[in-house]
DNA sequence: TTCTTTGTTTAGACATAGTCTAAGCTAGGA
DNA sequence: TCCTAGCTTAGACTATGTCTAAACAAAGAA
């Protein structure tokens, strides 16, 4: 069972049959997927499953903070389940591979005071770009 | 004269009217402009300005190095002339309004080996996420 | 059970951001 | 001068995401 419909549960959100199909879909992989392949995915298990149900839903799920809405490439966001783990972003600029990796100190930290201009900062993430592996050799 | 004109010539790089306009345009402001906004501006100085040379210049600029695209929000790519100097943003949830800032260290040496996955790893850049002053009280 | 209320899902229209295409234009070289 | 290569243009097209109105479903009241 899905971790992330147990979190989703204590915001006292109503689990609907499509609300679960696309949950399980968000944390049964390891990458992080676009609405779209989450909506051809989700699909594979409930055909009817309309394309506004799903961008709602992903849309509710980030307003109750229970999952994370990247834009890394501009193109179209991706989603990340992985909420309460504080990680950061690698991405292959050849192919667009993206994993999630660990830092070893928080980056709030590396912003003096006099650089805030003002705001409350209260998130930092890094995006880390480069070549994996496989586009090295290309 | 625009520092960035200077640096495009170099690549042996046409800088035709347009092109130049829109160089200016980029670099002669403080904030990082979605494509739409340096159109709209760039035509206030040569009205037949298309939208199309827009996007293909800021494309050309960007595949030369000289500019870079952030995609931050998810909704429209940003473009940073600033792309000699290293520096992160700093973004209002509230309102948008985006900041160059300069952190303490680099994020890249914080990035152990084995959480590289095998990438040859180039750039980190950091999104620091708050409230500015305005959107604190609100 | 049936009715009512409230919230959910749906199809498709709409909006926004960006790319592509085909034609015309322009600058520089022969 | 003409030729050629590259640049610019308008507008069609694509991709991504939002909105709307109607149908649907679940939970509580009678």
């Amino acid at each position: 069972m899905s971790d992330l419909v147990t979190r989703l549960r204590r915001h006292n959100w109503r689990i609907t049959p499509q609300r679960r199909v696309i949950a399980e879909t968000l944390e049964g992989s390891h990458v992080h997927f676009t609405a779209e392949e989450i909506l051809e995915r989700a699909c594979e298990r409930m055909p009817e499953l309309s394309r506004a149900t799903v961008y709602n839903t992903l849309n509710e799920m980030v307003a109750l903070g229970e999952v994370l809405e990247l834009a890394l490439d501009g193109r179209s966001k991706r989603y990340d389940p992985g909420v309460d783990e504080e990680h950061h972003h690698l991405i292959c600029e050849g192919c667009g591979l993206m994993k999630d990796v660990h830092a070893v100190t928080d980056p709030l930290g590396w912003l003096p005071a006099d650089e805030r201009h003002g705001f409350a900062v209260t998130r930092a993430s890094v995006t880390y770009r480069g070549r994996c592996p496989d586009c090295q050799d290309a």
